[in-house]
Order: structure tokens, then C-alpha cells, then sequence
DNA sequence: CCATTTGCTTCGATAATCGAAGTATTGCAA
DNA sequence: TTGCAATACTTCGATTATCGAAGCAAATGG
């Protein structure tokens, strides 16, 4: 039961750093992770509509009407009626919203990769092994395999 | 560099899966992770002060005050003034607490226990070993190694 | 005994989040 | 074609979590 407790004790560091990191980023760089997440798909889609935002973050419309608000009034994306579907509405991401994807430090990412690139190869395998494994344990069945969360999100350059 | 994103992924769904079970909680249970953390504090130190639960949380004090504020609402703490230093509040676990604390099944810390208490001796030696490498790495240095952590929380029987 | 520190609350603000209700618009079916 | 259901989104009202600043009361140290 030890070892049991040592793992909990060990995930809970992990999600508390990712938690603390989250508040770095809001005071760093402006924005807060849930509105940097939203701002990622926004930017790697392209032209997304409120649903494909809401249905990748897994909140509701109305929390992403309310988080693309705020993104539109801080002039990091805009609203544009589809001519198609005209029920439906594109959010592009503005040069502002770029700019700050870009220049963002994810300040958890950043010291995850260095400390990660630091390791021996086989010290790396080792871990993702172990990460991944430690992650299909707790992915629940009814939740699927797509990557995205919202909270203390983590930017990812290359991304699914 | 596919390692890193692999393993980055690997954190991203680790999180996701608190994060969803965190919602489960407060379906379930009825009460949010947070406020259930803050009833774990109050319950493991008997008698805990404003201050101790804003620090091991990690918060501010003002924070603590709303959060008590509600477990007291629902009947789940208590406050009481010291005797002995008046500016302190006791603040202590009701009946209702300690019984909403023993029978939430905490989704996340059942699935993750059945799962490893699962794996073979070895196994589960690797996984601590390696959870805990993941931690130190992201664990900032400005940030003592108290396993205490606010969302997405674990429960956790033997705490520390 | 006064000034400072300490512990806590109050106040006002912001973010994230939801469900329900409302508004267009599309699309299907009779 | 007309009309009703489904879809896409917003608005509204509510709740939680969170903070900093300001306030109040008690302790403590000169």
C-alpha cells in the first residue's frame, strides 16, 4: 500500500505543478491557460466554428461564447459570419493572437523540456512508457482518446 | 523529439482524466474537488486554522474564508473562535464532513487503485519510481515538496 | 501604551462554467 | 410550398474559485 500512496502522492505533485504553472502563465504572459487553449485550436484550425471549439475543450457553447468573448474584446481573435451556414459563426485568430501564441513561454512546458532533454535516451523511453501507461489507466472508457484539456494545458508544437 | 511529445501527450491525458473526474465528483458527490480538498485538510489536522488550509492549498486567505464559508454553509465545518490566540478561527469537520468524506468514492483515486493494485510487484515499483522522476522535474524550485495540491485532487486514505 | 504584525473577513472584481431560454437559419417532410 | 424540427449560437442568471485591498480585532514588542 505504500508504493500505492508514493504514486497518488507523485500524481498529485504533477497536477499541482501544472496547476501552479497555469497561474505563472496568467501573470506572465496575459492570458490564462483555458483562453491559451482556446486560442491553440482556434489557430491550428484555422477558421473553427463555437462548436468545434466546445466539443475539443469538452466544455459547453455557451462557456466558449463567454471564452471567445473575452479573447475578441483582448483583440486576439474575431468573429465572422459563415456566408455558407449562415446559423454559424468562424472564429479566426488575429495577428495579435499569433503573436502571442508565439511568443508565449509555456513556462511548464518549457521546464518539462529541459529537464526531459536532459535525460539518457533509455531514461526517456522509460518514462513515456511509464506516463503512457500511467494515463490509459486512469482515461476513463466513456471519455475517447483525443488529447485535448482545458485545464493547465499544455502547448504542444506539433499537435495532433 | 517524437519521445517528448509522446510523453507531453501522455501528461495531457493524465490531466484531462483528473479534470473529468474532477466534474464527475461534483455530480456524484456533490461537492467540488476543491472544496473536498480543503474538508481533507480540515479532517487530517482536527483542528486546522484559516491560515494552515491557505497555505498547504496554496491559496490565498481570502479564498479560504469563501471556501469555509460554503463547507459551513452545507453543514460540513464548523468555525470556532481560540481560546487562546482570539484572532484565530478553529475551523473543524462536522459529523456530515466526515461521513461525506468517507463515502465519496472518489472516481479518479478508485479507478487508478484498482488499476495499479492490478500490475505486477515490479510494475508497480517502475511506475512510482517514474511518477516521481515526472514530479521532481516539474516541481519549480520556488515550490516546497508539500504533496498538497488544489484541483483535480486525489483522495488519498494515508495521507503523507 | 503605542505601533506593528498577525489572523481573519469583507468588498469588489474577474474567470470559468453551466442550463435554460431565446434568435436565426437550415433542412426535411408532408 | 409551407411549416416544424434540428442546429448554431448568444443571452441571461447563477455558482464556484480566485485574488488584492481595505478593514477590524487581537497579540506582541519595544
Amino acid at each position: 500500500m505504500d508504493r500505492l500512496d508514493s504514486s497518488l502522492i507523485a500524481l498529485r505533485r504533477i497536477l499541482r505543478a501544472t496547476e501552479l504553472f497555469g497561474r505563472e502563465l496568467k501573470q506572465v504572459a496575459g492570458i490564462t491557460p483555458v483562453q491559451f487553449r482556446a486560442l491553440q485550436i482556434i489557430d491550428e484550425t484555422g477558421q473553427t466554428t463555437a462548436k468545434e471549439i466546445s466539443q475539443r475543450m469538452r466544455v459547453s457553447q455557451a462557456t466558449v461564447t463567454s471564452l471567445v468573448d473575452k479573447l475578441v474584446r483582448d483583440g486576439m481573435a474575431l468573429r465572422e459570419k459563415s456566408a455558407l451556414d449562415r446559423r454559424q459563426t468562424h472564429i479566426l485568430i488575429t495577428q495579435k493572437g499569433s503573436q502571442t501564441l508565439g511568443e508565449t513561454p509555456d513556462p511548464l512546458q518549457q521546464r518539462f523540456v529541459r529537464k526531459f532533454s536532459e535525460l539518457a535516451d533509455w531514461e526517456q523511453a522509460m518514462i513515456v512508457a511509464n506516463l503512457e501507461r500511467v494515463a490509459a489507466m486512469l482515461d476513463a472508457d466513456e471519455i475517447d482518446a483525443s488529447p485535448v484539456l482545458q485545464t493547465g494545458e499544455i502547448k504542444l508544437s506539433s499537435e495532433m
